[in-house]
DNA sequence: TGCTAGCACTCGGAAGGCAAGAGTGCTAAC
DNA sequence: GTTAGCACTCTTGCCTTCCGAGTGCTAGCA
């Protein structure tokens, strides 16, 4: 990796903070007058044109301030910036909300995107956890009508999955109740793969054809979840990007649309880290025909390491608070950890 | 309201299909030209300006075309405007989705969503069907972890609801089947007040305080449900708006997003249309202070009339594709209907 | 060797002027 | 009631000019 120099640093540290707030290049008087490292103008710009060289910073055209580049903001990034943690009463705050709201994951992850836009000015992305390899806890099935009715399945890692059953001919309740209730037995704790094999044997007994198609129905369930295609995404804060100097040529604004409302693009960002390390951020990319080439992507992974992974996110222009995002989406992150510890905690180290 | 000639009518049709297509205002050679009237442009442009007297077009500029106003538009969708129904491929291919997809109402929600915004090329709109008045219908208590558990609710149109609980003590699963069954036999079919009478009651005998608790719980969640507040709205497409040349300038884009983004926003949009008679179409606002001013939405209910009434929409610009829109509308709806008929049509019914 | 002052140079953006083109509104005649 | 003709208006694109910001270079200084 490059060395730069004290001052080379202080310059593009400068630069990137100054350009981050004002969306305008910035030149080397400015740099002169606000940074104080008592040295003129015409110096800065030779240090200046040694940051151009070592690509750290370009021009958008000759006679015109610094502006950082990808890998500008990714050295400032790594070595340069200042943690800048939320405060204690944003951070109550937010707790709070948290508790307030009712018990359930699809409200907290509601929530999360919207305080993390909020907090980060930039467009929130939450995806629930989600187990790679889960094992049958408890079926239910409800009558709704003569033929008809509900499957309620419920995992290991405690999702819940409905499934509405429409039966080729009448069924009870009471036939539905010893279905489950066989169906619990003989399904107990089995893995996916182990609850194929068990749905496509022999069920043979009573109530048999029903057995088999509620049966196959749920391995098929626990298959969609484990393939973590299809999981829901959360976002809030579009608005916020579109606010961005840089997206007034819609075009722009187009492809990040593009890519944020598409959940499949999304999970493809996701795929781009791995999340076991903590907060990770993408910026820019190399690809000029990328959708998201002049955005930056914060993200943190939540739940319960390598039990089940979510994916809180924050996506913004490259021009970024880097520092307060990264701090909202580690403390919400940490946040949802800690709500998903408190109930499902124990039992999984356990 | 005003009578129009049947020429007026004419052009009046001829100007709004013109400028829905090609966004640019429209001149009286234009019409004169390829509208088959037999008449020179100049009486088109007599014809011009009574409509425009009239309100029903307006002028960007002095030495520009025509633009309808939202008062054309409303008259065009009145009176003027051809249905213009899908064609059966179409319609074949939209139930041939929906029947791959998994049997699994947020899941044909999100497929609506992705279809409509497809078909009607705008910002589609899907909202759950919700009952303004349920019943209990069945709980069931999972144990998680020694302290922690799920409690699923299911409610007597067939919403499936879940909340985290975590209890203050050990409790077993043996415990939570015991409370649950009780549960289950006391709420049997109560509605929301009556439950609520009974949750606050004396409830006596063992594991009380469990009981008390859970059955607030559930009181909470019919209640939340009833109140329609928080359900949650499916959306997709909002590319195809930003794609319309009326939202160059970003500050519209903003507009609509900020629109799009808020629920309570959208829920409010829901509320000014009745939306028992089949399709309904606001266009525009008188308001100038609108967010969607410039914007038509294109709604229809779905649902089982009068017990759980879900809505699926379009917002796009005033210059959309009306006939199609509504075609496209209509049929979701009658599809996602027909699809929740099967399921709860017979009891509900009977 | 590093720093600085000075200066010519470049380029984008704003402002102004001009011509072309589109479309109107009016009038007089059919 | 309809039409041809025409003057008028207003946008759009284009060109030019001008200004200022900021650079890059060079020569001189410590």
């Amino acid at each position: 990796m490059d060395e730069l120099t004290q001052r080379q640093q202080d310059i593009l540290g400068y630069v990137v903070g100054e350009y981050i707030a004002t969306a305008k290049a910035v030149g080397s008087d400015t740099i002169c007058q606000s940074c104080g490292l008592g040295v003129s103008s015409a110096t800065i710009r030779n240090e200046l044109v040694a940051l151009a060289d070592q690509g750290f910073l370009s021009q958008p055209h000759t006679s015109a301030g610094r502006v950082p580049t990808a890998k500008g903001y990714r050295y400032f990034v790594e070595r340069l910036m200042q943690r800048s943690e939320l405060s204690l009463s944003e951070q109550t705050m937010i707790r709070h909300q948290f508790h307030q709201v009712s018990q359930d994951l699809d409200q907290w992850m509601r929530l999360a995107a919207t305080v993390l836009a909020k907090m980060s000015q930039g467009a929130s992305l939450i995806a629930a956890p989600q187990s790679h390899q889960t094992h049958f806890r408890h079926v239910e099935l409800i009558s709704i009508s003569e033929a008809t009715g509900l499957m309620i399945l419920v995992l290991q890692d405690g999702s819940v999955h409905q499934q509405m059953m429409v039966y080729g001919n009448p069924v009870s309740q009471e036939q539905l109740s010893r279905v489950s209730n066989r169906l619990n037995a003989q399904f107990a704790n089995l893995g996916t793969a182990q609850a194929r094999a068990k749905a496509l044997g022999e069920m043979g007994g009573e109530d048999e054809a029903l057995v088999i198609e509620v049966s196959r129905r749920m391995v098929d369930v626990m298959y969609a979840y484990e393939s973590q295609s299809n999981r829901e995404i959360y976002r809030d804060g579009l608005v916020h990007i579109l606010g961005q100097p840089e997206f007034e040529e819609i075009e722009r604004a187009r492809q990040v649309v593009r890519v944020l409302e598409q959940d499949s693009a999304l999970e493809a960002l996701f795929g781009r880290v791995q999340l076991a390390n903590g907060v990770q951020i993408i910026i820019g990319s190399d690809d000029q025909t990328d959708d998201i080439r002049d955005c930056s992507l914060v993200l943190s992974g939540y739940g319960l390491p390598g039990e089940a992974d979510g994916i809180v996110g924050v996506l913004g222009p490259m021009r970024m608070q880097y520092g307060r995002t990264v701090s909202a989406v580690r403390y919400v992150a940490g946040v949802m950890s800690d709500l998903l510890h408190r109930l499902y905690g124990e039992q999984m180290t356990g």
